[in-house]
RNA sequence: GCCGACGUAGCACAGUGGUAGUGCAGCUGAUUCGUAAUCAGCAGGUCAGGGGUUCGAAUCCCCUCGUCGGCUCCA
């Protein structure tokens, strides 16, 4: 345990020692340290609510003031199983009712290792530690939250209590924490979506389904540009596909029956088709689609590699507690592509996708990354995992090694794999650290042959192509929600909505106005003009709560001399320039997609 | 889906049983201005929706929908 995490854990037990102050019949269960802070399971009859907050941080000041040390005592599984019946564990002596979550969690404490208590006060509570010599060592804290968890994340388990705290060793840290909260929240993308009037959503549209006002579909269409520019380069050809298909095409890639649950209720047409009920689904993904068009055509060695590219719109019925603004949607486009290759073909491949991952992340300057390479388990093949041993391991070694030999930021997570391959899941951190799942990286060497996908090889042999299924950009939901929080909404201006404000002083100016924005416009440039009657200052404050990389300030002086005055979102006023060499600067960082 | 909280004008919010309000945005008019807010006027609400209690409900109760904080889930 690192240090705050330590000072943390310590945390919970005060928190619980003061609910038992305030509730002795209190139960808890667990009570660990999170990345920010702790949280301490507990059932409890009263519902804890923020008001109550109040009076246990009251009692939690008066523990750590207290300055109790933190006692550790090593005792037999006998015994702790005594004191769990007795109540006295996770609590403040001996209670009428067992500590039963705790007597649950001794059961399950391997024969061979050490049990523990850890005492503060009259508090004890089994527990492995470590913790801080004395409770006075916890500088400052707060109670943030409460929410409810399943016992042991199961979700048929009892729901418990999870109150939320944080702690640090100093008050400064605990105040530096909440203003870098405060910041998180400005720039969270659901706030900046609303005010830049990037995406909406409606009640009768429904939930987890976005509209997309015109300045976000800019964002959309610039990134599909980005795509399909980088794609073409990369060999991959596009595709189009329907948003629908037959029951029948899901039974043949293996998603029927196992995920129908997550995919919208199916379609009950009134006509049958050959003599079977006519059903469709909307499609929760775009590979079955992608499979049926290599499948659609004799394919031979010298075809391969295949990449077929589509910005494909998929549908799944996500639970609605897990709607989450444009992060979790049931309605998204993914930047998907499938790589139809042979073994020898596979390793290269693969490093070409690292690469445009790479290139990306270079774009939109993402730095904090992780790849999580799954790999399976070899107890669990034919259960968990095609039973195939000699391709898993050929097929993540070649992942691997790739991997590491491109020097990409990963690691290695063992039996997370999918059912028909290795994954890799990208992680990406925003700018004030909140995390996301960007993208979903696989190796499909089951699901072609379900297909009946075939290729000719050299010896006019009938060969099954090994599938990579990848989508750099993941969807363009989850991936502008990211760039809204990476960017907090100051886009860089190939991407910006609007790029040039032009605001004449005067309505003298207006004509001079307009002639620089249709100049801009001529060649691409998102432009417009500011023809209210306001003053400059005000349209200057419009632009820059908007958010508007550049605004063009024109009077009678540059129209005289056919000349601006340039102000950027970021540096304020630049000058005055000549038209031309703003339009060349424009441009450049436009092509060149400067962030 | 589960537990809890919340839902008042486009947005941010006030209003705890007795005539629905403030600021910004919007519209109209005046102003023609040099780097983050010119002035004045006007308009805008089925208080999420439905039912109930009450002489009277934004306010109290029930149901539904949606959002948020978590849990579970994410092929």
């Amino acid at each position: 345990m690192t240090e705050p995490e330590t000072l943390r854990h310590s945390c919970a037990h005060v928190l619980a020692n003061a609910i038992l102050v305030i509730w002795p019949e209190a139960q808890f269960a667990a009570g660990p340290p999170t990345s920010n802070g702790f949280y301490y399971d507990v059932d409890l009859p009263h519902r804890i609510t923020p008001e109550d907050f109040e009076r246990l941080e009251k009692e939690m000041l008066a523990i750590v003031q207290a300055a109790q040390p933190f006692e550790r005592e090593v005792i037999s599984r006998e015994k702790a199983l005594e004191m769990g019946r007795s109540g006295e564990l996770a609590g403040l002596g001996v209670r009428s009712l067992p500590s039963h979550f705790k007597l649950d969690i001794i059961e399950r404490i391997p024969a061979h290792e050490e049990i523990t208590l850890y005492r503060n006060g009259s508090f004890t509570d089994l527990c492995a530690g470590p913790h801080v010599a004395k409770t006075s060592n916890i500088g400052a804290f707060r109670l943030t939250h409460v929410a409810s968890a399943y016992y042991k994340g199961d979700e048929n388990n009892p729901q418990l209590q999870r109150i939320y705290g944080t702690a640090f060793a100093t008050q400064e840290e605990l105040e530096e924490h909440f203003k870098m909260l405060d910041e998180a929240k400005k720039r969270d993308h659901r706030k900046l979506g609303k005010e830049l009037e990037l995406f909406t959503f409606d009640e009768d549209v429904g939930p987890g389904l976005p509209l997309w006002l015109p300045k976000g579909t800019v964002l959309i269409e610039e990134l599909e540009k980005l795509a399909k520019e980088t794609e073409f380069q990369a060999g991959y050809e596009r595709v189009k596909t329907p948003h629908i298909a037959r029951e029948q095409l899901y039974k043949t890639s293996g998603h029927l029956p196992y995920y129908a649950e997550s995919m919208f209720p199916p379609m009950e047409l009134e006509e049958e088709h050959g003599g079977d009920k006519n059903i469709y689904y909307l499609k929760a993904m775009n590979c079955p689609h992608h499979h049926k068009l290599f499948g659609a055509l004799p394919r031979s060695y010298r075809d391969l590699p295949i990449r077929f590219a589509e910005y494909g719109t998929c549908y799944r019925y996500e639970q609605s507690g897990e709607l989450l603004g444009l992060m979790r949607v049931r309605a998204m486009q993914m930047n998907d592509a499938h790589i139809y290759c042979t073994e020898e073909q596979f390793a290269q491949e693969f490093q070409a996708v690292n690469e445009m991952y790479l290139k990306y992340f270079d774009i939109f300057g993402i730095t904090r990354y992780q790849m999580r390479f799954s790999t399976h388990d070899p107890a669990k093949l034919g259960q968990k995992f095609v039973d195939d041993p000699e391709l898993w391991k050929k097929t993540e070694k070649r992942v691997r090694d790739v991997l590491v030999s491109s020097g990409i930021n990963f690691v290695e997570i063992p039996n997370e794999a999918a059912f028909y391959g290795p994954k890799i899941d990208v992680q990406v951190w925003s700018a004030i650290g909140r995390e996301f799942t960007l993208a979903t990286n696989q190796v499909d060497f089951a699901v072609p042959a379900r297909f009946g996908l075939v290729y000719t090889n050299s010896e006019n042999k009938k060969e099954t192509p090994l599938c990579i299924h990848r989508a750099p950009l993941g969807t363009h939901e989850r991936f502008i929600g990211f760039l809204i929080e990476h960017y907090a909404g100051n886009f860089p201006v190939w991407l910006a909505p609007e790029q040039v404000r032009v605001m004449p002083i005067s309505d003298k100016i207006r004509n001079y106005a307009e002639t620089i924005v249709s100049e801009l416009r001529s060649f691409g440039v998102r432009a417009t003009a500011d023809l209210s009657s306001e003053k400059v200052g005000a349209k200057i404050r419009l632009a820059q709560l908007e958010k508007v990389p550049y605004m063009v300030i024109v009077g009678g002086r540059e129209e005289t001399a056919g000349q601006l005055s340039l102000r950027s979102r970021h540096l304020g006023d630049e000058g005055t320039f000549t038209k031309e060499s703003f339009y060349e600067r424009l441009k450049k960082e436009i092509e060149q997609r400067l962030s």
